[in-house]
DNA sequence: TATGAATGAGTTTTCATTCAT
DNA sequence: GATGAATGAAAACTCATTCAT
């Protein structure tokens, strides 16, 4: 049933789902919805928190290099993959940040963009930058590229760990490139 | 009325937003709102179509610059000055492109889109930039960052002209800053 | 704009039509219709007493025989003429005269169904009837089949006048047909 | 909640009953219609079937004579005491026939419509008429007269059995009259 | 004559939720 | 654990009608 709802919640968005849609799903009736959850936004929390650690075990599991950039990198593979082709609670999560909620719905919402943040603001923390950067402008713009991602992706294009490492790579050296640098951009091989 | 719809579409979403909201807001009957537009949808439209021309306008007035880059720059700072500060039009634009819409909005949305997109194409065709990147995931990292302000603005912060130029410049040096690059980056000063 | 509600009046119905096709379809304002007919109902007594006074004309006119049998199928034909392939009015008329209304409308529809009634009354009682003849039954079984034809006539079968013919005569031989008449069907030549 | 409706239809037409009426009528809420039937339509669909249903039954029961005429009459005797004594639903089926509808009630409503005029066209192709009659025009005047029975019934005249024979005898027989017809009409006796 | 704008009462329908069984 | 039935609140939308201009 949790597998329903985070299907229709991944595919057509929290509003855009009734329980009715979850209990046809699960093949139910809309009543036993209620036995396991208390309400739609109890449901919506539960798979966004369980989206939330997985984030975090995720992330963590694959950021294990010692270089900063390269552990971002990591970081930004592992988060990219899951998000766009991996579980797709993981897009509810995303996709459901930027809507305006409420109570519960809120504070889990809050809770799991802020333990984004933190992991971010740790990676982008051990960088070696240079001395005029910004790091939140760096982290901010890294994030905003990433979850941009899910709008414009498509499963024939690219692939998310391409994605990624091209745009870590990019924040990394900048457009305009490095006149002392041309075949740096391959990093990780 | 259509400035009563732009308030509260922009602050609390479409969905979120009733006829009544808006009648009420424009101390009108929810009937009489449908003397003026013949859907809710269509309200929708007539606000994303009149912002998507504003978007238009105030960038191609503002892009003048000989220097590809600082063009880039005098777009970015008029766009996030204008969602941020400006015309509310231009954030109820930006925060219904992510979502899941049909028929005519959906049409109008995605022409709004293209609008963005293709201008922004155009900027990032005529930027100078190292051999090895990819002018399009460079065109989707800009547009990521600046959408995902809307999440995390808050008006006590840096100014959305700041704001601007902090995200192109970190894209145009990258993070590693260039050791010879003498007065190309104006942030802390 | 009378002759637009009557062509919409005929073809969907009084209930599906409402005052605003009317007016897109004469090309004024919904509340310019108000200027020349009170209210809704008022503009259908008009259309309806309008096509109850064509009836009596156009079937009196018609009914000139001396021969009873003749007359009644002379205005049967006329009737059924008009009612198929003239004046649109007349379909209106026919087509609310089941329905149920009150008020004025259905004064108006009584008013006339009344005066069908009595004018086939009339060509009824003049007719040379056999001894147990119900002359009600008679004329109600003539009206039944006479209004049923707007359920099944369509353009391309036979005409109306045949199709009048044709109902009056089965009506006055029967279907058995009369032993010592074989060939007496073609009434009027 | 079903015989509210069907009173309601019956009474009122199916356009002046609302859901809200049906609701009061069979003491629920209006939500709680859609908990049984999925729109108003659907609801008329359920009805108009079940009509049909019966209307097949009971006429194939009591149209068993060996007579064809006999069998015609006892057909239309079944029918019409049904029609405007028994089952409500039947006038609802009735009465909507000639409305215009659209979609599924449209087709219940044809597919019931022709299955009347299937059991009418196997009764009127086995009667014995004259060479010269058209057995369609003799199947839908008699269809017509006995529709039409509807718009001027009332209780307290004759009975719905009366009417029907007086009907058939007077297609049978027509109004001329017989000489040599001895006891076939049972008339005013 | 005509109309632009508005409106009050109404429509069907949806939905999250409840509760006795 | 599950559900059949119900419900209160609200949704978008329609419509005949009004009225100042």
């Amino acid at each position: 049933m949790l597998a329903a709802a985070v299907e229709l919640f991944a595919s057509r968005g929290f509003d855009a789902t009734s329980i009715r849609d979850i209990a046809t799903a699960a093949r139910v009736q809309p009543a036993s919805v209620y036995y396991h959850y208390p309400s739609k936004e109890a449901l919506l929390v539960a798979i966004v928190d369980r989206a939330a650690a997985q984030v975090a075990d995720q992330i963590k599991a694959a950021a294990q290099s010692d270089d900063p950039w390269h552990r971002l990198e990591q970081a930004c593979v592992a988060h990219l993959t899951a998000l766009l082709q991996g579980e797709r609670a993981l897009r509810v999560l995303a996709t459901e940040i930027p809507s305006r909620r409420t109570g519960a719905v809120h504070q889990a919402l809050v809770r799991t963009r802020d333990a984004y943040e933190d992991m971010f603001r740790d990676l982008v923390a051990a960088l070696p930058v240079g001395p005029a950067v910004d790091r939140s402008y760096l982290r901010l713009t890294l994030l905003g590229a990433i979850n941009w991602t899910l709008i414009w992706y498509h499963p024939g294009g690219d692939a998310p760990a391409t994605i990624a490492r091209q745009i870590v790579t990019l924040i990394r050296q900048g457009a305009e490139g490095k006149p002392d640098a041309p075949d740096a951009r391959p990093v990780s091989g």
